[in-house]
DNA sequence: TATGAATGAGTGTTCATTCAT
DNA sequence: AATGAATGAACACTCATTCAT
């Protein structure tokens, strides 16, 4: 029992250094220089055991976005707990995004590796024959989030929650998008976290029932 | 005379049905699978004559998004002589981009060479030691139509103009983007137009100054 | 009658200045890059009337080869008249050498073209089923020339004809090739000169009959 | 132990196979028409298993000269234990070349992969900042024997060396170059081999110093 | 379990040559 | 006589994937 238990961690850790390995690469060299070979050799095994751990590149990609998807999801999970309502709990949504964008390069590399494969962004459309769980709860929370707020009277009651998720989402992917295009020691850096505040708050006075105040809004508690 | 103009005219005709080969490509199998075997035999044509009319792929794939922004910038160059300003600008930009979209795939098309080249969206980054005179163009006109409705006291006099733009950009590019991920027959469907619109119309709201009516900032006059 | 001469001295002509073109681009970027496309384009014609001139490109290169030959043979041809014999013959074979390599690039570019061919080279071997009767007449000069210092009793009685003809052959075409590889500006300095006449006089040391004075054998006059 | 030995052992024997494989087509059909794919056709392996061996074809070019520079300068490593001096040195090294030259087409390869690459006849012209150990070492052999040569009084006193050692690879390389013309059962035959060793001493009689009695020169002991 | 070795199916690009006009 | 247009056959090189050991 405890021999079979320890392969398994193995095995499991192994995974992970692998994926680590490749989202190193993806964000050194970009998605498209990304080979197999590359992936082994900074992994220090060989090509041939990377496949004993993901069945194709595409599983292999996959599985990244998959984690960041895991990752973002476990932020949101703790919703509920904090009690947070209203623009409080915006707030909040907007804080953890920051901090994950900044906190790591895990969103760079999920946009690159999504914009690299369609994958990802056939998630946001919505329609969802998509297998991943936690980029479903990412966007039941953010529609939950949405809906929420329309009903505290924040948000437009005619807001479509669907349209305002998508866009959310949108603009989402296209900060990390263009962020990803910069040079790293400035992806994360006050003025373009300031430059992607603004823009969220943009979405947010769209999104706000008419007559409200914009200070109301704010974004920055 | 005669025979110099048709023979200028068939190459100009050549050249055109090569890059319409390519653009039906990149629809139905994506950029990424796109090669210049591939165009050369939709086009029915020797691979090395695609190297007749462009110098390489780099090159064919420029010529495809240079295409697609002068169209758009034809569109939108006939701005100063309608006089039209403000919101009644804004909402003829709207209509202009919906036009484009509906009528052809060229946006579909333009918006994936451009994730593959990372050459667009440099642009959009509006920094824009970009060589192309449509795409700059393309962008003062928006600039100056946000500065306007800024004078005219519609769109919050705090509201940087460049955040704007750079926005409202990435949301064109973004419909594309997910509307190339639909099936064809949907992709210029009502439903997916209004959805859009609704999305815009968004947008355009948080751009607005404190207290304008929605009704002033409607999209669909 | 003077219509149809005109023509032909044009045709010539043409066939020269497309000659002069490709001699040129030899010299500055080497006959493994010359291509047909380059030479007419700076013919300043088409691809196609360059083929109404020369059926292949190797029938091109061994026009060059054979103009040179020629040339080289023209200064070699004045030889009788001058009525010199021996060493001061062989003082003006060197000289005529010499001044041919300083005066023009003709030999380089030859000799570029020839390793490039193989087809010079086979000359050489003296075996001679080639049908240049130009490099021909000039292997018979210079083999009368060395039957003459042999009767003379400066070289050796015992020095085979064809083995010493080879030599000083190759020693020729060596010296350009060697040339070739310098950079333009000091391919004829007369440090180069003074190298290339130094090796001269060590195979003529070389072909002399045995206590010879070095005085006597020395080629600058 | 053993296996991963006889690993390595199997894997330099497939280099040396390939390398086999392109030395004969080489010999069949000249440099300019070796491909990859024909050596690996050759082979009987795929194109991609060559480059497993060779990371380019300029690489595999390379080695084959490498290879042969190797064979040679490991002939003439062995001179300072032969404790030959002088005449008996020159005609050591003339047996070496001729041994080496008459086993094998090594030497044949090798001056018509260096007149394509234009890499060794650069380090013939003695400036090397060549990188092969070997051909510094066969040029330094050379050097010090002439060098010996005149100090004992054999060779003129104000021959220059580098000049000296210039010529007779110079003469090496033209000989190789001139057998690869011809035929291949007749290239090694001793009609060939006298011819050379001729020309051999013809040179060595250039290098004497004044006076010196053929006999003394005698190249073939 | 791990891997070294192998490869098939591409990739973009070049160029001497041909031919209808 | 001249040429614009076309092309076939090559070329060096890459990479995800497979498989015997």
């Amino acid at each position: 029992m405890g021999i079979s238990e320890r392969r398994e961690r193995e095995k499991a850790e192994r995974r992970t250094a692998i994926l680590n390995c490749a989202k190193e690469l993806i964000l050194v060299q970009g998605v498209e220089h990304l080979s197999m070979e590359s992936i082994a050799s900074k992994a220090e095994i060989s090509k041939a055991t990377v496949y004993l751990y993901f069945s194709s590149k595409e599983d292999l990609l996959k599985e990244i976005c998959e984690e960041a998807a895991k990752l973002f999801h476990e932020h949101l999970k703790t919703f509920p707990q904090t009690g947070l309502k209203g623009m409080a709990a915006i707030r909040y949504l907007w804080r953890a995004y920051v901090e994950l964008f900044g906190q790591s390069n895990e969103m760079i590399i999920v946009f690159q590796v999504r914009s690299f494969m369609n994958s990802w962004m056939s998630a946001i459309s919505l329609e969802s024959e998509d297998r991943s769980p936690y980029i479903d709860n990412i966007l039941l929370a953010i529609k939950a989030l949405i809906d929420e707020c329309k009903a505290e009277g924040i948000f437009a009651p005619n807001l479509d929650t669907t349209t305002a998720t998508r866009l959310l989402l949108s603009l989402f992917s296209i900060m990390v998008e263009q962020a990803s295009r910069l040079p790293q020691e400035i992806r994360a850096s006050p003025a373009i976290i300031e430059e992607m505040t603004n823009t969220f708050q943009i979405i947010i006075r769209g999104f706000a029932r008419e007559g409200i105040e914009h200070s109301v809004l704010n974004i920055m508690g």
